[in-house]
DNA sequence: GACGGTGTGTGCGGCAGCGCACCGCAAGAC
DNA sequence: GTCTTGCGGTGCGCTGCCGCACACACCGTC
């Protein structure tokens, strides 16, 4: 029913990653953007910025995936929004803000494009195509927290793993990659033991393989059957919001273009 | 510890009610945004825009109540956004995405100004102080729907609820309105009967009364103690993110001057 | 090759919310 | 007045998740 998403999918080994919000861009702007910097490496566990805190920078992950956690009184946290190489992590700087509500948090090691608050801030001045592409972008993370909430609200635990499984192994671009039910705990907001509860029935239904902290997804197309329809809502709103309705909007168009041929060069 | 916000506080008879995020914009890009236009009237259960659907106008609420609702599978709704004449209905549109993902409910009659897609989208590309504001409230909007998550998961009902009739009391402009229970459970993502428990448990508390559909917030300080400290962060990041940090930005301190003028006028 | 830390599995009582069902009462229609 | 419809209140058994506690298995280290 939905078509698959190149640009994210498991395992293309050899093929350079690219960040589908940078590739969007025109040249220009993305020399510009970018200016003369390499990717930066991003470690599992560093904290790109806390909640109320200054943004200093925003970042385009390449195989790195940051999530984004809420806090509340004393509860654990709950992940809210996950950013792989489809996105970019500091929406709010986009957004003429510079304080970040949220905890982004490297969840998975990788490299990331990383550009100062400053120089995002002259170049969104300067090119309504770029603002063009962030504010989309933004309206994809809306979509998703709402989703995201209401997925929370209804979807029982196991559905909701099959999902985090499927989004984390679509932006590490593998199908196994190592995380404990610990960690896993805090982002999905359940105890521990929900997880081990959970992580138990699907691999028992033989979808996944795990071994202290080393998970495998063995069974794709069993995942995603056993996971919510929240997965491929999310890919086919990305679809949606960034290509543009194709009507009535010249840019969007030309978006969708340039979208479908980075999508090519990553497959 | 958080300061009321003049604005949205309940009962000013006789004020004028002003929209918080025009009022925020010069008198020149206000008059070029509006145009000649009159606010128009909005009622109960009138549906802005459904889920996929194009969005053909903003509104800036003034004492009407717009619920953003989101549906997800076959279940029934849950509200995620709550807007009033704090905000406005169609942040999609000032992203320059067209499409609506989430279901507009007009939740309380009243007027609001509308602005034309086409209108609005001529005058975001003119003005860059109208970008700023408007992106701001994107920013506010995406604060509350992650928090709306948080809440949702960890909140109990009777909480939820008294956070529910605070925020909508403010908006409202009026300690008594007029909701049933069945619409509550539609909003809250709970049974009507969560909600019957709830309301009798607060009634019972003697915070607020009620009786076939009309409800009065009878000891406010109370049901703000009773509510989840979602109430009073909601405000506060409101308050933090229209008016920036007060450094390092200009435009943000013109506009925090601004918004201070406004609440006054409206106190 | 004993040890300690980390990651995983299980058991138990408790509770919030669910689905279903039924009842009573108020307000408006005729 | 009678009838219908809408709104609110209660009961019952069930489930998914909670907090707490304990057991075990693997792995690197000394």
């Amino acid at each position: 029913m939905i078509k698959k998403i190149p640009a994210v999918s498991p395992i293309r080994r050899g093929a350079p990653i690219r960040n589908g919000l940078l590739a969007r861009l025109s040249p220009d702007d993305r020399r510009r953007l970018l200016g003369d910097d390499q990717p930066v490496e991003l470690a599992f566990g560093d904290v790109l910025c806390e909640p109320g805190k200054r943004l200093h920078h925003v970042y385009f992950p390449l195989d790195s995936i940051i999530s984004l956690v809420t806090s509340i009184d004393g509860h654990a946290g709950l992940e809210v929004g996950l950013v792989g190489n489809e996105g970019m992590y500091g929406v709010p700087l986009a957004l003429g803000v510079d304080l970040s509500p949220l905890k982004g948090l490297v969840q998975g090691s990788g490299m990331a494009w990383r550009v100062d608050a400053w120089r995002l801030k002259r170049e969104l001045h300067r090119s309504a195509s770029l603002r063009n592409i962030l504010h989309r972008y933004a309206e994809v993370l809306m979509i998703q927290l709402s989703m995201e909430a209401a997925c929370t609200r209804f979807h029982v635990v196991e559905t909701r793993l099959a999902r985090w499984l499927l989004m984390t192994a679509d932006r590490a671009h593998a199908d196994d990659f190592h995380i404990t039910h610990e960690f896993l705990s805090y982002m999905l907001g359940v105890r521990r033991v929900g997880v081990t509860r959970a992580a138990t029935a699907l691999r028992r239904r033989k979808l996944i393989r795990y071994h202290r902290g080393n998970i495998s997804i063995i069974d794709r197309a069993g995942l995603e059957a056993a996971s919510c329809t929240c997965y491929a809502t999310a890919k086919q709103e990305y679809q949606i919001t960034m290509n543009g309705s194709g009507r009535r909007n010249g840019a969007a168009s030309r978006g969708a273009v340039r979208a479908q041929s980075f999508e090519k060069r990553a497959a």
